[in-house]
DNA sequence: TGTTAGCACTCTCCGCAGGTGAGTGCTAAC
DNA sequence: GTTAGCACTCACCTGCGGAGAGTGCTAACA
């Protein structure tokens, strides 16, 4: 980094806006006559030529102009999170869309991916919260139909799932209700794992009805195993409006990484316990996003449990606007999540006021 | 129709056979080489030049060869459909995909989208399944935490929707119970929208818990207006494999259609009771498929709900492996959504096994 | 010593030929 | 009715030259 002087950094700086601007190798022209620098085009065509050397810019081909580097963006984004002036308005702008009033976890987590794709332009990529297990809350049986009961789990998190299993048709309403009470004073306050375990435990107390805790263990250990986030993408068509994607072989491999949301969501999920990750063309790790950038943010319930939140450009992103509105979004979506355990938007606001 | 012989049809089936598989315009010499007509490029040529005037064929420039027309396409598949021969194997490859156990409704839909494209290599969509409204079986409160209750109806096609509704704090486990029995004895058998209006009558009944109702009538009437089915689209991405896609233009504006998924919904929605609908190029109504065709079946649930299955691919589609295809997933789905009262997948099976 | 004007040079992009090849329509012979 | 032959038409490819943008270098200037 030595050798950067402050001109530079202004140069590098209006080359950097330009570029993520326009698309367009900027040359040295455009520089001294669009950004008032008080230079001539031969002194910035010299700072430029350093520039390279320095590894901070790329030349395509000899006579264009130049284009950052991913050194170049890493720079301006460390510099961006340093100053952090990112607040800024957006947060009204975000806010004003989740008026709508939806209900579930997954429809949620849908609708901000879809937000936040059309607040950027970019492609976005949200993550349901995972973390450490819920601990269960409630278990209750509702007989379904004859021989049928659905099984809900209710977390300190919210729901779990939900599933049918199979119990001896004789089975009424009161005596479901029964084992219910019986299930949730057993199992109250452990974890899916933990459950899973004491459920032998339980096998006396049920009497001719211990097939109900097979599948109910069957059920369990599935929850507990299972804890792939629900994956929420938006705006996928939206990378297709970027000259950097009109190229169709690429456009094509990276809607169909898009689409296998298993190997999206380990890319996406951001690690470590910062309140952002800039990841910039190579960084990303993903030959099909070699000139992406993954701008990504976490988001919290009141649990403890930590969802993600992302942004997929081209690299010459628009860093600081997206920073801002994932900054928003994350606050927004933590404040979800946080009032009545992750069901969020239930009726209670709105019956108040009536 | 008339001025269509049986020769001429069979070089019309040689010209769209080739074309689906290559997507070029195919000249006569092809047709006499390639497909054993016995006949010499000249008469192909002399026949071509009459299909061409019957509108079957189109030329896109004066010495290229020809293409066929949607209405050649049309006349190809009700061929086909005619002669009801589309059966075939790919059940099997169907079925395998299927023996992953999945839970939920929506993951069922995502999940045949997922094959139905794979299968094909062209774009799915498959609807939920949607149509009279269900009737309430159950509905149960439970207790979430305190002043926070978590309301389950069940009907006899599933869960519509649970949500959380905040109740008197001081209600314990066993009064939540004997109101849920209330309220499933008062509202057992009828639609969401009777419930909804006999809500009222039970407000006597409630004494001083009758804000439930408040609450409960509000979900309730949410949900049986919020009839919108769940759409799950698989392999949009294959979409830009087909030389027809290669415009980017064409092919963003395409892509965002499949993300409005509202509006795609009534797009590939099927009207009429038919088992297939194939609807080729401007038979869509859709400016942005105006080069597609859209191929639906459905399939239906033992309580008589109906859910669309759609293949989204050029007008040059291989109806007949897609017909096929179509016409087992169809089964499938059916199969699936009848067991368990639309819960599919449940642990039955399994653990009768263990 | 830093800045600037000028100039030669490079390389992409674009439009314009000319050649090639696939395919047609027509005519005449079988 | 079928086929061989032939002239004709375009799309596509390739190579070429000019225009324009941008650079690097050198020399002059403050």
């Amino acid at each position: 980094m030595s050798g950067m002087d402050e001109r530079k950094f202004r140069i590098l700086q209006a080359i950097i806006d330009d570029y993520i601007l326009t698309a367009v190798p900027v040359g040295s022209r455009t520089i001294s006559k669009k950004y008032e620098m008080g230079l001539s085009s031969a002194t910035i065509r010299n700072e430029m030529s350093d520039l390279e050397e320095l590894g901070y810019l790329d030349q395509p081909h000899v006579s264009a102009g130049r284009i950052p580097s991913a050194k170049a963006y890493r720079l301006y984004v460390d510099q961006l999170l340093q100053s952090g002036k990112l607040q800024s308005g957006s947060t009204q702008a975000v806010q004003s869309y989740f008026d709508s009033r939806t209900r579930q976890m997954e429809e949620v987590v849908d609708q901000a991916a879809r937000v936040l794709s059309s607040l950027t332009k970019y492609t976005a990529v949200v993550l349901s919260p995972t973390g450490s297990q819920p601990r269960i809350q409630t278990i209750q049986l509702v007989s379904v139909s004859h021989g049928h009961a659905l099984v809900v789990i209710v977390t300190d998190s919210g729901i779990v799932r939900d599933t049918v299993i199979p119990v001896p048709p004789q089975l009424d309403h009161d005596t479901l209700y029964a084992i219910s009470r019986m299930l949730t004073e057993s199992l109250h306050g452990c974890t899916l794992t933990e459950a899973v375990q004491r459920i032998p435990l339980l096998t006396e107390r049920m009497g001719e009805n211990e097939t109900i805790l097979t599948h109910l263990g069957d059920f369990l250990s599935e929850g507990s195993a299972n804890r792939k986030p629900h994956v929420g993408v938006g705006g996928a068509s939206n990378m297709l409006s970027y000259p950097e994607y009109s190229d169709m072989d690429k456009a094509r491999s990276f809607l169909s990484l898009l689409e296998t949301r298993d190997k999206l969501a380990s890319i996406v999920q951001q690690q470590g316990d910062v309140a952002f990750t800039v990841r910039i063309g190579p960084e990303t790790g993903v030959p099909e996003m070699s000139d992406c950038s993954i701008v990504t943010a976490t988001y919290s319930t009141h649990s403890g449990r930590q969802g993600t939140i992302g942004v997929i450009g081209p690299t010459r992103m628009q860093y600081s606007r997206v920073l801002s509105i994932l900054s928003s979004m994350g606050q927004q979506l933590s404040a979800l999540f946080s009032q009545d355990a992750e069901t969020p938007g239930d009726n209670t606001k709105r019956s108040d006021s009536e």
